[in-house]
RNA sequence: CGCGGGGUAGAGCAGUGGCAGCUCGUCGGGCUCAUAACCCGGAGGUCGCAGGUUCGAAUCCUGCCCCCGCAACCA
């Protein structure tokens, strides 16, 4: 049994999850079911980042303590669990007392393997960006993005140094032994570390920066966000302690991440990682970002879409479904309510749908609604079916879920297709042994379509395997791939309408 | 010379050298097991523009045009 840890980023607890960090979310939790059903002993973690400056003005601004604003969108986000299906093992926030003690102890690792130093920091500060910039950066003094006067300023920091790893880095990345995905993203961030990797500020002077984690032996210095937040991968396996899970599950198989957060993870996670002398991830996994209508979602475009809502209006599993199937699972994607319903009616409900409703009816008519005798002549499905499970751990694997969930659909269409060539309520009239191979075809189908939908679909899947007496704990893979593993005999348990369409007046 | 993404049928997209494809919509037909579903067929594109490489380019190269991100909320 091979084991797989896969970890999402912690979003920024400062308000309502986003769309896009959903979709990260129901990303990784389908391969961490994926891995699940395939036998192996999955890890899955995800958590909040609730530290910094801004979490604190806008604790204020609310007038409440920073505590109480991070417990409740901790909350929100937790709640995610049941509005998307989400089945992680652990979920870590970070100022949880578990995760400040892994990131002291991470601290003071590499303090002690001298690659933090305290620096005096001398630059300019614009208080829009919230961070330095540098002076051939400034124009008249001004910030260039927000126009602001930008103060000169002069602040010890701890610095760490980052430089000393660029090289190494580099070539973990060249030779895949952290492999980034899709190509382009490594391509990209190679084309940032050849240029050298600077050291970064680690640090910020306590009056700047409160809401946060006390530097281990300098109560007046509180960790900037890079020891804070990346650690929470080992700080949640208890890497404090050494703890089982730590020795066990590090390192992580796959981080799941959006674009913009690849430098930090390809880049200063792994710095930190080499040196603590731990292992490093064997790769990181980068999605797009999700538009609405073509535009960047903002309140002031009022086109933001709270996955909450979609999720509670029209249920969970067409969310899974249009965030992992609609969106290509490493670029960027749209998401409307338009082409949501879209989606939903045509492909859930009209060809999965449908197809489970029209074999579960036959069966019912025209063999008691008991799973026929397998039949002898069997070459042809075993072939078919044997390529479709290898194009589609091709694809899983290659993180295209967008490509698994289509290979899967091409044998919904087929299955459609195959009741049309064979007309069975013309052939129930004349020949009732034929009409119960055509049947056991296609509820053999409906297995094996149904448990390669489990990652992406969990609860349709489950009814349909259900329903045809199987259940996805019991199912062992190689069973679950083979042709003619279905048992006949059994009888069939109702499953109903999957997915009722979504008509106008629905809406 | 700021960085990045993109321009392919009415809409949304796939397609990194070999007859231009998919989904939705649309038009016509079929079927009646089924969730007004399913199946078949048609119409619809000078693949942003201009050059170049090549026997052959949506795909490679060069130049240009246009759109969208790169302040905050936020991934």
């Amino acid at each position: 049994m091979e084991r797989f840890y896969v970890t999402t980023a912690i979003p920024y607890a400062n308000s309502a999850p986003h769309i896009g960090f959903a979709m990260e979310a129901v990303q990784a939790d389908a391969l961490a079911r994926y891995h699940r059903i395939i036998g192996d002993d999955v890890y899955f973690l995800t958590g909040t980042d609730e530290h910094g400056m801004k979490i604190a003005d806008t604790a204020e601004e609310r007038g409440i303590s920073p505590q109480e604003h991070v417990d409740m969108m901790a909350q929100l986000n937790i709640e995610l669990k049941e509005y998307l299906n989400l089945t992680y093992d652990d979920f870590i926030r970070t100022t949880s007392d578990r995760h400040k003690a892994g990131a002291k102890k991470l601290w003071r690792v590499l303090f002690e393997n001298g690659d933090i130093y305290k620096d005096s920091y001398e630059g300019f500060y614009c208080s829009g960006c919230e961070s330095y910039i540098t002076e051939k950066e400034l124009i008249d003094g001004k910030c260039p993005v927000h126009k602001k006067e930008a103060h000169r300023f002069s602040e010890e920091n701890y610095f760490f140094r980052l430089s000393k790893y660029s090289k190494r880095i580099e070539k973990l990345i060249e030779t895949d032994e952290l492999k980034i995905v899709p190509e382009s993203r490594k391509k990209e961030f190679l084309n940032v570390v050849k240029e050298g990797l600077n050291d970064v500020s680690f640090s910020r002077p306590k009056e700047a920066l409160q809401w946060g984690i006390e530097v281990p032996n300098d109560p007046t210095q509180t960790m900037y966000v890079w020891c804070d937040a990346l650690s929470n991968y080992i700080t949640a396996l208890g890497y404090e302690k050494n703890g089982v899970s730590f020795e066990k599950y590090w390192p992580a198989d796959v981080h799941v991440i959006g674009k913009d957060i690849l430098r930090f993870h390809a880049g200063i996670w792994i710095g930190m990682l080499l040196s603590a002398g731990l292992k490093i991830p064997k790769s990181i996994y980068v999605h797009g970002f999700i538009t609405s209508g073509g535009h960047k979602m903002s309140k002031s475009l009022e086109n933001v879409v709270a996955p909450v809502d979609i999720s509670e209006q029209y249920g969970r599993e067409p969310l899974r479904y249009y965030l992992l199937r609609e969106i290509p699972t490493t670029d960027d994607g749209d998401f409307t309510v338009e082409r949501f319903i879209d989606v939903y009616n045509s492909e859930l409900a009209n060809n999965l749908g449908n197809l489970v409703n029209r074999v579960f009816s036959m069966t019912k008519r025209y063999c008691d609604g008991v799973i026929p005798e397998k039949p002898k002549d069997v070459e042809h499905f075993t072939q078919k079916y044997a390529a479709m499970w290898q194009r589609y751990h091709q694809a899983v694997e290659a993180f295209n879920l967008k490509k698994a969930i289509e290979e899967i659909m091409a044998h919904v269409d087929d299955a459609n297709k195959y009741i049309e060539d064979e007309k069975p309520w013309v052939v129930a009239k004349e020949d009732k042994e034929k009409v119960c191979v055509i049947l056991y075809n296609l509820l053999e189908m409906l297995r094996h379509i149904a448990g390669a939908f489990y990652p992406f679909i969990p609860e349709a899947s489950e009814k349909i395997l259900n329903g045809l007496g199987v259940s996805i704990e019991d199912e062992n893979p190689a069973q679950m791939q083979l042709w003619g593993e279905l048992k006949s005999g059994e009888t069939l348990t109702n499953v109903g309408k999957l997915f009722p369409r979504i008509e106008e007046e629905d809406r």
